[in-house]
DNA sequence: ACCTGAACACCGTTCAAGT
DNA sequence: ACCTGAACACCGTTCAAGT
């Protein structure tokens, strides 16, 4: 069978998903495909270019995901949807937020979902720097807590956890209270603190 | 001349500060040391064990790097100080942030600084589980923005810039601001929104 | 106790040559 | 155009054997 593009991309990920992001290696990737590890390089031109492509398509998940639904009204419910689907398409995959935010290093400040977060930002009178710095610092917050989250699965399941003394809070409700303080000090820094309505009960949105 | 933890570890960070974090091998530091590669498994037991000392030191030395320093007063003080002296320590070393934040995920919720940021907002009243949780967003948020300082600085290294069309925001800028927005967050949990004096001209402290 | 020598089992990548 | 075969220049780690 003639490989593909989307053919080596889909094998990536079935052994991103199996494997875990240090076993995703060409020689393993190319065995799966029943082909030699050179053929690779005919589709992408190296490995941190297949990475880039997977963390993309994480990615723009998050923004695409729901295009359907009713958007939220609202800059707090907006971002709070955004950073939500952005959670939820991370921990989609196996050391998805390694990837992806690997994957931002090599483009830092922009792609999605960071460039949806930049314009709802702005929309709120924010200038263009404060917003590009506001919508980074909660794409780092998302993108390390999961990152966290993902790595202690990755822990347990290797089973070299210490004796499961200091445990995690549970990491929806570490999520949410983050993702609060970030939203409220948003809403002290535009129109000195006069919003959040009822943030103290709100559970996972949706 | 004998070979010493101490001077692995030294060995190491030279290697680190020169070269990058992509071009820490073994072998090359052994070759650097005038010693076989398997010489260095006598001091550790394995490469991730030495980037773990090596995460450790560059993240402890935020702690009691000024310990005769005076205590500012106040938990929005304290984690100001504390935040700026465990960002300015990542910054110390060439990739810096990557190695503490892949070292963070080997020992996820404990170690320095995040430890003492817990203690400070136990001291504010908020229950166990909240101050790990808060402490951890900070913890993301500035692993996150220095990572991604030092990730553009290597790019720039490598001459692989997209004509700086889409320039990052001044990096002190955006590191004050997202701290901004978490403090002021984190007030409006603790209080009801009662703080921030002037953090509007505050600049990066000391 | 501390290190050498030499091997084992891998990597990513290149590139002539085949079809 | 698309892939094979085979090589190049590396890795981390182990472990008998030396001192």
């Amino acid at each position: 069978m003639r490989l593909t593009r989307e053919a080596v991309l889909h094998g990536a990920f079935t052994i991103l998903d199996e494997y875990g992001l240090g076993d995703l290696t060409m020689r393993r990737l190319a065995n799966q495909l029943g082909v030699q590890p050179g053929g690779l390089y005919w589709h992408f031109a190296n490995k941190q270019t297949l990475l880039a492509a997977m963390a993309t398509s994480i990615a723009e998940s998050a923004t695409h995901a729901s295009a359907s639904l009713p958007e939220p009204d609202g800059w707090r419910a907006e971002l709070e949807a955004i950073s939500g689907r952005f959670r939820a398409a991370l921990l989609q995959h196996r050391d998805g937020a390694e990837l992806v935010a690997a994957g931002y290093a090599l483009h830092p400040g922009s792609g999605e979902p960071l460039e949806s977060m930049i314009k709802i930002l702005q929309r709120t009178g924010l200038g263009v720097d404060a917003a590009q710095a506001a919508a980074a610092a909660l794409t780092h917050f998302v993108l390390g807590h999961s990152t966290e989250v993902q790595s202690h699965d990755q822990l347990r399941r290797a089973g070299a956890l210490p004796t499961d003394e200091d445990r995690l809070p549970d990491p929806d409700d570490s999520f949410n209270l983050g993702l609060g303080i970030f939203l409220d000090g948003l809403a002290v820094q535009l129109d000195g603190g006069a919003a959040r309505p009822t943030s103290r009960q709100s559970s996972a949105s949706r």
